[in-house]
DNA sequence: AGGGCTTCTTAAGCGCTTCATAAGCGGATC
DNA sequence: GATCCGCTTATGAAGCGCTTAAGAAGCCCT
């Protein structure tokens, strides 16, 4: 899952982009509103947060010139307080969503997961990678057909590697995941939980990339 | 079952909220038409019971704005303005029923029922899974053909679990439908609660998932 | 309003599961 | 062939859920 946040506030957006990586989607910090503009037509993100107010060009014009160009990304517009209008005006302009600020990085999580859940489908709450499927919903794993019970840090990481299925996830990256930014796992934690993970499913499902980190390919040979 | 309360009069508020509480739902009271905008986005709440006639906003752009959000949460609109107009607005503005002022709490209870059982596809009024069955509308339910006498709280918890049977209920989603999003619930309120409703029925009905949540399965072996 | 009853929440102890740690081992890389 | 990195296993610690008891809150009846 890729998303540009496009915010020029270099604290928040500092902590927006953190808590985005924690939640394993990768993260493109734009601080302008033309290379938003850019970066918007390419299509390349799954998601756009938004944040109106912007320096070089007004965030709102960036929406409305990216729906003229007919890009369909969802976009979720973040704007302070006060103006109830910009909100009108931003769903008029075509966000799907917006935040007022200041919010809980939490409901920033809830909303990204909603939009992205309806933007696959209706009730798609489901992964599924080659023989691999998970339901994020209710939490249930299948692997070739047969449910398999995993505990809750076993499942974090299987969620994680999947929702990045075919893209190498770096070692540093599923620990602050599963473990938080600051707290420093002593020791081998995670070869520990691939480990015990890779023995309920298949020994073949998770690749290690030597001095990166671990993969679940998209097409499994 | 968590129910968004839209109500500016204090007296009628404090009325339905009572009475909401006495049916075992959780009720969160808005006065405003603002924060009642902003709740229902959230879509946390199973339903939202919306005054039109509010102060910071009207009921009816609230619920214009949340529609055009694809907020799907079941709506029932309450009007004092027993004009033909207003129903029909109402409806036209996404609203699932519409209660006409004054009205008896006993037919609000009936309204949330039919429209909940209608939100999760179910035709009657009756929910059975294996040995169990319980009635939404007279709240009986029954294990083995016995009748067994369940207090509010359980009821309650028995109810989304059979709603939901033969898929994993997670912890916190039933701590948010019986508590109430923000109120935390200090300590092993839920734990106990399955305890007791176990003791009721039998030791097997209810399985646990550790570290996930519950679930009743749906084909008992 | 008050007393008695039910229901609910809190808290604490216990057993079992899950997890992080450390230490030894094997294979890859230079 | 030395070194580094990841795999594997055992072990003690932490976490989670079950259970029970008791105080708080809510409800009902005079």
């Amino acid at each position: 899952m890729h998303i540009i946040l496009v915010e020029d506030d270099p604290q928040l957006g500092a902590a927006i982009q953190r808590a985005l990586e924690r939640l394993a989607y990768t993260v493109s910090w734009l601080r302008d509103g033309r290379e938003a503009l850019l970066a918007l037509r390419d299509e390349t993100a799954d998601l756009v947060l938004l944040d109106l107010g912007l320096p070089g060009k007004d965030g709102l014009d960036v929406l409305i010139e990216a729906r003229r160009a007919h890009v369909k990304t969802p976009v979720i517009v973040m704007t302070a307080r006060d103006g109830l209008e910009a909100r009108v005006h931003g769903l008029d302009a075509g966000a799907d969503d917006y935040l007022i600020k200041p919010f809980h990085l939490d409901e920033l999580g809830a909303r990204i997961r909603s939009l992205t859940r309806r933007a696959h489908g209706l009730a798609a709450n489901r992964i599924e990678v080659g023989a691999l499927s998970i339901d994020l919903g209710t939490s249930e794993v299948a692997f070739r057909g047969e449910r398999i019970e995993l505990t809750r840090r076993e499942f974090s990481l299987l969620q994680i590697l999947m929702e990045r299925a075919g893209r190498l996830v770096r070692r540093e990256s599923l620990e602050n995941s599963l473990y938080g930014i600051d707290n420093m796992v002593g020791s081998s934690a995670l070869e520990v939980l691939v480990h015990t993970l890779r023995r309920k499913l298949s020994f073949d499902t998770i690749q290690t990339v030597r001095g990166f980190g671990y993969m679940i390919p998209r097409e499994p040979k």
